[in-house]
DNA sequence: TCTGAAATCTCTCTAGC
DNA sequence: GCTAGAGAGATTTCAGA
């Protein structure tokens, strides 16, 4: 259906205004890029179905919902098992409490994003969760002393 | 008008709902939480009011964008001047490439997280942007091989 | 101060060109 | 791509717990 690639000059306004207002109406977004709501309604479809947008969210301040405590945290895992990469993997995708995870180039194997209640929370997870994984080497947590930025928008060029 | 703090049940249900699904219908939403879609509606507004919905938005794909290179960079500066820190943070949120960044207790000051098209404008980014800022002492670049989870729902609990 | 019902207003989404 | 319009949903008002 939607024919993937390229976006043309509607398609990047599009993605850049529901990425800062992701509940604008479809009135006002085409009014914005200078399409009919039709046209401009068609298009977000398509944007969605093929997967260029991924979903709408609702972004929610972690600090307001008693979530205050972001860490940051650097594991290496042990050499010797083919699997432990893809378990770990596995069992991180199932903690709520892991945002972020990205396998790395560097010294450690994955940096991962926690966010949470505080630090008791945190020593549970570490030793509930985290270093109850088989094939841990190292874990280096650093904690967020201050957010400076926290954005999803893509740049769209 | 929305008081702050604390959530009841209804506003937690809200919050995981729009969380997963940030363009729920508000009927359909109220159907799901057990409120009127008036009182549900009510709620939302006054979540958005609070701060507590930071805002909605659309997450797009960085690999359908044409941004398929995430680094993850630490950052540490220089100690002799106290004004390094705050204008290394008043660049960083100018600079839309770098989509998050914190300030961390560990070696490195500050971990940013950038998204962009290639290495050669990773390369440029990096003379360009971060290496003329004033007070830099070590920059170190991690490049995600693989993105394991990015997610932006908080746990409510 | 919270609720729900109902009226009204606006937008979505399909159809047709 | 555009316009039109029925139906669906959002938003306000009002009255009750």
């Amino acid at each position: 259906m939607a024919s993937d690639l390229p976006l043309d000059a509607y398609d990047k306004k599009i993605l850049r205004l529901l990425q800062a207002q992701g509940r604008i109406t479809n009135q006002q977004l085409a009014e914005q890029i200078g399409l009919s709501s039709a046209a401009c309604w068609r298009r977000v479809k398509a944007l969605e179905e093929s997967g260029t947008i991924k979903r709408f969210t609702a972004l929610v301040d972690p600090n307001r919902v008693g979530q205050p405590l972001t860490t940051l945290v650097m594991v290496t895992l042990v050499r010797h098992h083919i699997d432990n990469t893809a378990e770990f993997e596995r069992r991180i995708l199932e903690y709520p409490e892991v945002l972020q995870c990205y396998a790395t180039t560097g010294n450690a194997d994955f940096v991962l994003r926690v966010v949470i209640e505080d630090m008791a929370a945190y020593d549970r997870f570490l030793n509930e969760k985290l270093f109850s994984l088989a094939g841990i080497s190292q874990v280096s947590s650093n904690f967020a002393l201050r957010e400076i930025k926290n954005e999803t928008a893509i740049p769209i060029r």
